[in-house]
DNA sequence: TTTATAATTGCAAATCATTTGCAATTGGAG
DNA sequence: CTCCAATTGCAAATGATTTGCAATTATAAA
């Protein structure tokens, strides 16, 4: 459930974006940093926010604090079509694309590196004209967990 | 702007779908697979309910009619990532599967029939042990129309 | 180190799409 | 034509997310 580098590394990075958007290190950020960093799946606000050592901070400091990391490209955005968007960091060098499996009875995710045709999605943008063309890509199934207790939720 | 086959016979099928569930066919349920079949495009709840016919609906009721349609079948639900749900009317035959390209700037949508290859959905769905496995996939870009006028919202 | 100050935060109230409880209506099977 | 479950209108409730504002705090500069 935790990223390969060391989370030390992970701050003199953070620092660096935040600086120079002349933005604080401030305790909230590190700890959502720090958060995210020890789980390899998206997060809800919520879920961060419930995992804030004592202290905490206020739950609209964590909506902020996520949105402006994703505005310095720290962390990105991920929805799963629940209404709730949930975050993950991204890696160093990584442009952090990738994809997400999700069960549709129990939420558990599993990373999915498999991606859409990039020639495709060109010849997409080609055809209709668009430019700077991304997409959007998830899958839904039903985990093996789930699918052996039938009906049940997990 | 509108589909290919006659208003009309829209209704025959949608009855025959409502009745085999017990439920009604009732105004404000007409109007909006009437209003749904004059766009070809994804629709908001509040936009459908803005072009109720004189007399219309209330808004509630354009929600509770969207949802029990879905359920039956006869309306697909699309999510653009902006926390609104839009919904399309489903093609007879068709499975109703297909894509959308949205402008990130006017929000105008084209179609997209190419798709996640299958067989790779298959692959992922079998590799992680999961069943029944779906997606989800939405292009954005910038239209046209946009890109000429930079900076403008169109 | 101290200071000046713009960036942050806490808190509560506001938004916004969507849902729901409930009493009054109404489509349609028999 | 009747009866009753399915629908609807209305207003209040939800739930995620945002925002105004005054108090706090990180940090660049002196």
């Amino acid at each position: 459930m935790s990223h390969c580098s060391h989370p030390a590394a992970l701050l003199p990075e953070a620092s660096e974006c935040l600086r120079r958007d002349a933005r604080k290190i401030t305790g909230p950020r590190r700890s959502i940093l720090e958060i995210l960093h020890r789980h390899s799946h998206p997060m809800t606000s919520k879920e961060i926010f419930a995992q804030m050592p004592k202290g905490g901070c206020n739950l609209a400091t964590v909506y902020r604090s996520l949105h402006l990391l994703e505005s310095i490209g720290l962390v990105k955005r991920y929805d799963f079509g629940d209404n709730i968007a949930r975050f993950e960091l991204k890696a160093s060098g990584d442009d952090g694309h990738h994809h997400h499996l999700i069960c549709t009875r129990c939420s558990t995710v599993v990373k999915v590196e498999t991606c859409f045709p990039p020639e495709w999605e060109k010849q997409i943008a080609r055809e209709n004209g668009y430019q700077k063309v991304t997409h959007r890509l998830e899958f839904f199934g039903v985990c093996p967990r789930c699918a052996t207790q039938n009906g049940e939720v997990c």
